[in-house]
DNA sequence: CTTCTTACA
DNA sequence: TGTAAGCA
């Protein structure tokens, strides 16, 4: 009915820039900027004007809340670009846990054995590190270096106990927690293997589909991580509310 | 007049 | 990331 000529876009959900920069809180020179790194996909052109849709403008305000949490555009890239098919609210958890992203491949680094004991805030300790090495968490290099193999775990660790946990209980947790979560890990992949890999190779293993299985599997890494963080999480709340509110109520009597 | 690209700062 | 010039 209405044909405004100032409004070529009759199709409802679909923006020009100008539209989707302003809904995104972006200039339009971000968002060219981002799609030259290929961080949207291209928009339907319609002569040489881009007509953006939905998907696009959620993706910008990923790359948006992505920034704003304080990771770099290269990190945020990282992200994306990694698990492209993956919904937005995953890859954003899924940073969360990789922390940079960049060092997802060869995460150890060398550090002075006097760097993680101020790191940790306690005195220099040879039974420390020796238990570290039998976790697998660290390996001696020399008299003064280390090489941590695992910072992810680490460094949370040493944060641990410079807040005042014992060392022996930080090193005790890592453990308890391998076994539990262990226990997960090889419910979801024996799972995995059953229901998704299993029945492609039962029904003749078309092989260019195998790309797309194993696609598959790869992103139920960071969709199984993010599961775990939350219900790990909600257990966590959940034990700090009985155990220490019991205490503190306690002392209010 | 707007979009887009490229280049420079 | 802003600004500008040239183009479609």
């Amino acid at each position: 009915m209405i044909a405004t000529m100032s409004e070529p876009t009759l199709h409802a959900e679909e923006f020009t820039v100008d539209e989707l920069a302003q809904r995104a809180n972006m200039t339009v020179r971000n968002v060219r900027a981002y799609a030259s790194r290929g961080l949207i996909d291209p928009p339907r052109l319609e002569g040489r004007t881009g007509y953006y849709t939905l998907a696009h403008l959620q993706r910008l305000q990923l790359i948006r809340q992505l920034l704003d949490r304080g990771f770099t555009l290269a990190a945020v890239e990282d992200a994306i670009l990694r698990s492209p098919t993956t919904a937005p609210g995953h890859a954003l958890e899924l940073m969360t846990l990789l922390e940079t992203g960049d060092d997802a491949d060869d995460p150890s680094v060398l550090m002075p054995r006097a760097d993680l004991a101020a790191l940790a805030g306690v005195p220099q300790d040879d039974e420390l590190i020796d238990a570290l090495v039998d976790l697998d968490l660290i390996e001696k290099v020399d008299d003064t270096m280390l090489r941590i193999l695992d910072p992810a775990v680490v460094r949370p660790g040493a944060a641990a106990v410079a807040l005042g946990l014992s060392p022996e209980t930080v090193i005790g947790a890592v453990p308890l927690l391998r076994e539990h979560l262990g226990v997960a890990a090889r419910y979801l992949v024996h799972r995995t293997s059953e229901e998704i890999v299993q029945p492609f190779l039962d029904e003749g293993l078309p092989e260019q589909d195998w790309p797309r299985v194993f696609g598959a599997v790869e992103e139920l890494l960071p969709i199984a991580s993010q599961v775990m963080l939350a219900i790990f999480r909600s257990e966590l709340r959940a034990s700090i509310e009985t155990e220490i509110g019991d205490k503190l109520q306690q002392m209010g009597d």
